[in-house]
DNA sequence: TAGGCCATCTGGTCCT
DNA sequence: AGGACCAGATGGCCTA
């Protein structure tokens, strides 16, 4: 396969060898690629610190981070509107913030991943009824 | 050692 | 034409 990348007799518009050009083309698209999936992953990290992780060492895979965060919206969203529908006050936000964090906790102090037998997991259970983005 | 996670390469497709 | 994005393949590293 790499044999015929060596040299080539043809030239391109830029006097490169046909192979030799190919190559170089090659190579900056590895080049941008890898530049793309650094991106990502420096995307990854930060979601990762905004994260809830309550006490686990081990760093969240790029899965768990996303269900963790779509969970972490979720569970927000949901305080934010039974806050509305209650008149809320700040202490009653603070209570439920607090039981909250002691609902997930389990999940992730001791129990192993909570996706081991079910990629369709969602860390943080929510009712769909109850929880109605209104906008 | 098997399985999970990840980085990288690669070719295809879409967009500008 | 070239860049961005995506998905499949592959190999390395780590852990139970």
């Amino acid at each position: 396969m790499s044999s015929n990348m060596d040299s080539g007799s043809e030239s391109d518009s830029k006097g490169l060898g046909k192979y030799e050009g190919a190559a170089r083309r090659r190579m900056a698209a590895n080049a941008r690629e890898r530049k793309r999936m650094q991106g990502l992953n420096t995307a990854f990290d930060r979601l990762r610190k905004v994260v809830p992780q309550w006490g686990q060492d081990k760093k969240l895979s790029k899965y768990e981070t996303l269900q963790m965060a779509l969970s972490y919206i979720m569970a927000l969203s949901r305080i934010l509107t039974d806050a509305r529908w209650r008149g809320a006050h700040q202490q009653w936000l603070d209570l439920h913030v607090d039981s909250l964090q002691q609902e997930a906790a389990p999940y992730y102090m001791g129990q192993g991943s909570p996706m081991s037998d079910d990629y369709t997991h969602i860390p943080y259970p929510y009712d769909c009824d109850t929880f109605q983005m209104s906008n």
